[in-house]
DNA sequence: GCCAACGTTGGC
DNA sequence: GCCAACGTTGGC
């Protein structure tokens, strides 16, 4: 059985067609520098765990599509790198503070499942997603919750 | 662009 | 260990 997640990202930065035309289809998750987000990756996310993917900060918020893990945490190397926006001096080769994973490409939905719908459903409220203040860019999704999604996806 | 809410830092 | 100040996130 995998687990279920759901990952944020700014479409502006990188998006699922972004994804979508990666080699293999397949990115790295770098830039996580936050705690909580990145001991979830670190010692939760398995390889086959499945991911809708969330586009934030943008005109048409919600999950754009899912995508899934196939290489587990390994160390961020944009930690290490002073010309990237994602460095951190306390982060070391010997001692990485910063992890990421891989994750593939899986399907896009035709229609974004929006975050007011997210928001509107209650069989959701759970979901760290939609509650007030919660700034999580990385968070586990509960097996109902991801076919309750699963079942808001507008089919064409 | 605003701002509420949260996370992190650092002085004490 | 407390907590004020600051920085960031992210919806609106």
């Amino acid at each position: 059985m995998p687990n279920y997640w759901l990952m944020k990202s700014e479409p502006g930065v990188f998006s699922i067609d972004d994804l979508a035309n990666c080699p293999n289809q397949t990115e790295h998750w770098d830039g996580v520098r936050n705690y909580q987000a990145r001991n979830m990756m670190r010692d939760q996310m398995r390889k086959g765990d499945l991911v809708f993917f969330y586009h934030s900060s943008c005109k048409k918020t919600g999950i754009a599509g899912i995508a899934k893990v196939v290489k587990e945490a390994y160390p961020d190397h944009t930690a290490l790198d002073s010309d990237s926006d994602y460095f951190d001096p306390k982060s070391t080769v010997d001692n990485p503070r910063w992890f990421m994973v891989d994750i593939q490409f899986v399907e896009k939905f035709t229609h974004l499942v929006s975050l007011q719908r997210l928001k509107e459903n209650p069989l959701l409220k759970d979901l760290p997603l939609v509650q007030r203040g919660s700034r999580l860019s990385i968070m586990p999704v509960a097996e109902k919750q991801w076919h309750e999604i699963s079942s808001m996806v507008t089919k064409l």
